[in-house]
DNA sequence: CACATTTCTTATCTTAAGTTAACGTCCGCA
DNA sequence: TGCGGACGTTAACTTAAGATAAGAAATGTG
């Protein structure tokens, strides 16, 4: 297993709660590497969600499915988790499914594995909790951003974000749905800002 | 302690995950009943919060403040936690107000306290992170009917929604906000459906 | 390199939401 | 009980987004 993943994984961790070596050792048995090619699926609709990545290099994307029309609600960048996080806690079939935008490196674990370390170890437990809370905290973000500002400013916030160069390199049609619009109106809306 | 509020919270959190007498004795000594009269605040913008409730009955909203007006982006019911979550976990002030629609009693701890369960126990430790998962789920259904579905689709699912009849003796204004509209635009909603 | 596909923009038309204001009703409170 | 404020509806007008289509630009592929 190539080190510096494991230590890209090791640091991502560690921002949410520090590990000693032998409650970080726990975890490495069950990583594995994989290579997704662009376009690749990591989770797919109907389909029950086992896994939780962690992206060493590469961006990905959710959607939804309605009408035949897919909607892009989140994008998902290096060094972040990403899975269909609520088919692993219920067990239910996933809704959404999980695209590679690019081709990309991850690192791969199954989800009762981590449910595995939460049973032994309460520090795993409370990872699962500041994971889960950190989510939540992400989420309550995006749903207020939706609530109150308008489609033009939630691309202005989208552009100030950290993720800008990133985003700029994403096709139109995915940022557009994730700002909850027709890409029609995304160009609309970008043709409105240069000539201000 | 009034026996029967007790008894409501724990089957509560039994909901998320089975305590024996002695987890669940670790709580009780930090529980206060309070009543909070209509229009009352639980949590109030730009203060701290460090209180979590449980509505033993009433309902609540809460709401953000953007250009002086009220924006409701949620309702607390009967039986449920209600928190500045957000600023609690973060430490943070926080963004939102929390306001009793009716007449409530809660049962209320303090943040902090519940920490403390989180050190003292991992299965209160696991509580937490359920209770997390959870709001983290909710957030997440909000999110995408926010970003897939109309107005009018999101009114109308509200109302099949096991909210029903609280909903309809919640104010409409607070509603339309919950909707992410005017209370104009939801009064020309609900007109254009009973012509249907 | 050339062709096909995808992506983005532009235009037109339609539809719905925002804004403002007026009006009636209901309710709480003095 | 009567007054004032809050609430919901309606209307007129403005603004912006959705739908559709056509064409240009960029991208990918054989």
């Amino acid at each position: 297993m190539n080190a510096q993943a494991l230590q890209q994984l090791r640091t991502a961790i560690n921002r949410f709660l520090k590990l000693d070596d032998a409650e970080w050792d726990m975890l490495v048995p069950y990583l594995e590497e994989r290579q997704l090619a662009k376009h690749e699926l990591f989770a797919v609709e109907g389909k029950t969600a086992s896994e939780v990545g962690f992206i060493l290099e590469g961006n990905m994307r959710h959607y939804y499915t309605r009408d035949g029309v897919e909607k892009t609600t989140y994008f998902y960048f290096e060094g972040h988790f990403v899975s269909s996080y609520i088919s692993c806690l219920t067990g239910k079939t996933s809704e959404l499914t999980i695209e590679a935008l690019t081709d990309c490196t991850l690192l791969v674990f199954k989800y009762k594995d981590l449910q595995k370390l939460y049973d032994l170890s309460h520090k795993w437990e409370r990872f699962g909790r500041v994971l889960a809370e950190y989510l939540a905290i992400g989420l309550e973000e995006r749903m207020v951003g939706l609530l109150m500002l308008s489609p033009e400013e939630r691309y202005l916030q989208l552009l100030e974000s950290n993720k800008q160069k990133i985003i700029e390199r994403i096709p139109q049609h995915y940022v557009s749905s994730y700002l909850g619009i027709t890409p029609v109106s995304l160009s609309r809306i970008r043709a409105r800002l240069l000539k201000k």
